[in-house]
DNA sequence: TTCATTCATCGTCAAACACCGATATAAGCC
DNA sequence: GGCTTATATCGGTGTTTGACGATGAATGAA
């Protein structure tokens, strides 16, 4: 993966709204619309759409239109990759630390 | 972790420069100056001081002073609770969803 | 058609970020 | 005391972020 990409992905997960947001849309699967977000938190709906149009620039979820709501749901995909470039940049810089 | 304290870190990690001072830091252990990074960096003397500086705040980096120089390293400390908190995060996210 | 629901987007504002050059500050050397 | 080196910090500038309310667009129900 990209620096630059892993970077954005990592930026997108600095903020503690986004990580509940990612947790509530795990935890609810399928069924879980921006205003279903928006009632567990303390932020305005506006608010919690352009968190989740962060997340979703860099992939990290995806839209699936349902009738007159939208379901948002974490990619696994883009998760487990995420996690390995993550694994590879913690095992870059411990493993070059005890060698 | 506190949810803060992993978006903090997260944050922290979430710049392209931030990510090649890690790894500068990483690779040529105990042995690396400001100064010393600035010379791999595009980037002006003060500026990589400024993100030196946040990469201390969260605790990734410590500093410590060789007579005239500041030798900055990896905290592996740091960064395995760091990878640790990471796990439970991407295990929460993806393990809810295939239950 | 009219109304309600859902959501994205717009405009705005204050705060934070990223960058720079310039200026301290502090330590070690001559 | 002066000089160099290494670094932090200051002041400034332009960009981005995070938040909000308000508005628009689309869908489905009455």
């Amino acid at each position: 993966m990209q620096d630059d990409h892993l970077a954005n992905m990592l930026r997108a997960l600095g903020h503690p709204a986004r990580l509940n947001i990612l947790r509530i849309l795990a935890e609810r699967q399928k069924n879980c619309c921006c205003a279903d977000v928006t009632q567990c938190l303390p932020l305005a709906q506006s608010t919690v759409s352009q968190h989740i149009k962060v997340l979703l620039e860099v992939g990290l979820i995806e839209c699936r239109s349902q009738g007159t709501k939208n379901c948002y749901v974490v990619r696994p995909d883009a998760l487990s990759g995420l996690q390995g470039a993550f694994g590879d940049l913690t095992g870059e810089l411990l493993g070059a630390k005890q060698e």
